[in-house]
DNA sequence: CTTTGGATCGTCT
DNA sequence: GACGATCCAAAGG
């Protein structure tokens, strides 16, 4: 990874909705203090239309960051334990999101496996959407964090790959409501997608959608409540 | 290989 | 009082 070929990407391309962002982030690298990492699989979740986003209820204290800006980092604290990051998208107020799942470790693996002691394979340190925060050493503190920001602790940068041509899609993992949407993508046949995506069911799941995007990107509510 | 249960606490009902 | 946009180790086939 040459940092001087790291370009900050133009906000406009983040204020776009979730739909479009998602397979956009793909191969797109996250960096942080001392590490860096490639994004190879994603959530779209859509604000207050999306039943299992966490919008859906409306603007709290907790997800206030998602009604920010495009380009701005959620971060939320989950299961008593769990640090998880987002992407926030869209125009303000939308609350719109891309739940970062995993990447592949670019920078500073070294670091990583010490904030990540359990993982004894480099695949296993940011395979998953809370392991990734592990290993980047984000919590609390980074929620609210402008991406595009050039003194941002943590920043999305383009180094020039490209995302798939194809991406590969199924329903989003842990869900209990909006399973029926296919809004998860990642680089297909990557080896570093997370474990939960590989688990059985999942890929079951997956095969009924076909790996196929969402045939709408701009629909509105309707179809999504089912 | 797959399945199960424990950890642990903020948020919402 | 229930339940998470999870992870891990242990147990079962």
């Amino acid at each position: 990874v040459k940092r001087g070929t790291w370009r900050t990407p133009g906000r406009e391309l983040l204020e776009r909705d979730s739909l479009e962002v998602a397979p956009w982030l793909l191969n797109k690298l996250l960096v942080g203090p001392g590490v860096a990492g490639r994004i190879v699989e994603v959530e779209a979740y859509r604000g207050e239309d999306d039943p299992a986003s966490h919008a859906f209820r409306g603007r709290r204290p907790r997800n206030e960051t998602m009604f920010g800006r495009g380009g701005l980092l959620y971060v939320y604290f989950t299961y008593g334990m769990h640090f998880c990051a987002n992407v926030v998208c869209g125009q303000e107020g939308s609350a719109r999101a891309v739940l970062l799942r995993a990447l592949v470790p670019e920078e500073g693996a070294e670091l990583m496996a010490q904030r990540r002691p359990r993982a004894h394979r480099a695949v296993d340190l940011c395979n998953g959407p809370a392991k990734l925060c592990q290993a980047f050493g984000i919590a609390r503190g980074a929620d609210g964090t402008d991406l595009l920001g050039n003194a941002s602790p943590y920043r999305l940068v383009d180094d020039g790959r490209s995302p798939p041509p194809r991406a590969a899609w199924g329903p989003r993992i842990g869900v209990s409501s909006g399973r029926e949407l296919p809004w998860r993508c990642w680089v297909p046949g990557d080896p570093g997608v997370s474990g939960a995506a590989r688990n059985r069911r999942a890929g079951e799941r997956a095969e009924e959608f076909g790996g196929d995007p969402p045939s709408r990107v701009d629909g509105g509510p309707q179809g999504l409540l089912s």
